[in-house]
DNA sequence: GAATTTTGTTTGCTCCCCAAACAATCTCCG
DNA sequence: CGGAGATTGTTTGGGGAGCAAACAAAATTC
C-alpha cells in the first residue's frame, strides 16, 4: 500500500469531473453549445483562409437585407450599443466589404450598404455558413433541428425581450 | 404623391427588420438565445445586489463539487486557455470566495478550494440561479426544457468535441 | 543526474461591451 | 422663424474574455 493506483485526494480525474447541478441548466448548456459551435465556425473559416466570426455574418447579411440602414437600427437589431458598432464597422470598411453613404435625407444617419465585394464576399461566406451549419446539425434529425431552433427563440422570448 | 407615408428607400424600419436566411441558422439562434439567458442572469444577480457571471457561477460549483482541483484541470473542464483562468481565480480569491492551497503531492499544482464564506456565498448563488433558471423556462414545458438540453448537448458533441 | 514535460504566471495583443461626453443634425413647438 | 430638446455617430475610458509566447519552479522520463 505504498503506492495505490489513485491515490485518494490527488489528481486522479482522467477526463471528466462533477458538474453537479450544472447538467440540468439550461443556461449552462446554452453556453456550452455556444461555445463548441463558434469554435467550429472559426475552424470552419480558418481553413477556407477567410477571417469572420458569426457576428460579422449576421451583421453583414442585416446590411444586404436591409439597403440603407441606418447605425442605430443596426445596433437595436444587434441588440448592442451603438459606440460598440463603430469599431466593428470600422473594420469591416477598411476591408472594403461595406459602406457607409451620407443619407440624402437625414443628415446625422449613415445609410449602410455591402460593396460589390462585400456582395461577393458574402456569397463565399454563406457558402462556408451552410456547410458550417449542415456540420453541427449532423447529430440532429431535421425535425430535431426545427424544433431546437424554435424551442431557442422561446427561450429569447422568454428570457427578456431584447 | 409629393409625402408619402412610407418613403421607399429611407429608415421607414419600425421594429423587426429582414432578418433573411438568419432566422433559419442555428447558430444564430443559438446566438441570440445566448445573449438574452445571460442578459436576464445579469439583471437577476443585480436585483438581488449581487454581482456575479455564469462562467463564475459555473467554475465555483465546478470546485466545489471537485475540491483539490488543479488550475490546469479546471481550465481544460472550462474549454479555456490556463492563462485565462488566471485572472478570473484571482478576483474570486480577492473577493474571498475561493483559495489556491499548496498541493501536499505536486509543488506545481495549486488545489483549489472554496471558502467558508464562498461555500455560503454559493448557496445564496445557487438560489439566484434557479429562480433565473425558471423565468427563462417559463415558456417551455417541463419536457420541451428537457429535450432542450438535450438537443443542445448532442449539438456541442457534434460539433467539434470541445 | 540531465533532458523533457507540466504547471502557474506574466506580458502583449485582439476583441466585445457599456457609459458618458460631444458636435452635428433634426424635430417640435411656441 | 427660432430656440429647446431629442437623435445620431463618434471618441474616450474602463472592464472583461480570450489566446500565444516566454519564463521559473517542480515533476517526470530516460
Amino acid at each position: 500500500m505504498a503506492s495505490p493506483p489513485v491515490p485518494p485526494n490527488g489528481k486522479p480525474r482522467a477526463g471528466n469531473l462533477d458538474r453537479g447541478m450544472l447538467t440540468a441548466l439550461l443556461g449552462y448548456g446554452l453556453r456550452r453549445a455556444q461555445s463548441a459551435v463558434f469554435a467550429d465556425f472559426a475552424s470552419t473559416f480558418a481553413k477556407a483562409g477567410e477571417a469572420l466570426t458569426p457576428g460579422e455574418f449576421g451583421l453583414l447579411v442585416l446590411v444586404e437585407r436591409n439597403k440603407g440602414l441606418s447605425q442605430m437600427a443596426l445596433a437595436r437589431a444587434l441588440a448592442i450599443d451603438r459606440s460598440t458598432l463603430v469599431p466593428i464597422l470600422n473594420r469591416l470598411q477598411a476591408r472594403g466589404l461595406l459602406m457607409r453613404h451620407a443619407s440624402p435625407t437625414d443628415g446625422r444617419t449613415h445609410a449602410l450598404a455591402l460593396t460589390p465585394e462585400g456582395e461577393k464576399a458574402l456569397a463565399r461566406f454563406t457558402r462556408l455558413v451552410k456547410a458550417h451549419e449542415k456540420r453541427i446539425a449532423a447529430g440532429l434529425s431535421a425535425a430535431e433541428t426545427r424544433m431546437l431552433i424554435e424551442l431557442l427563440d422561446k427561450v429569447r422570448a422568454g428570457a427578456g425581450s431584447l
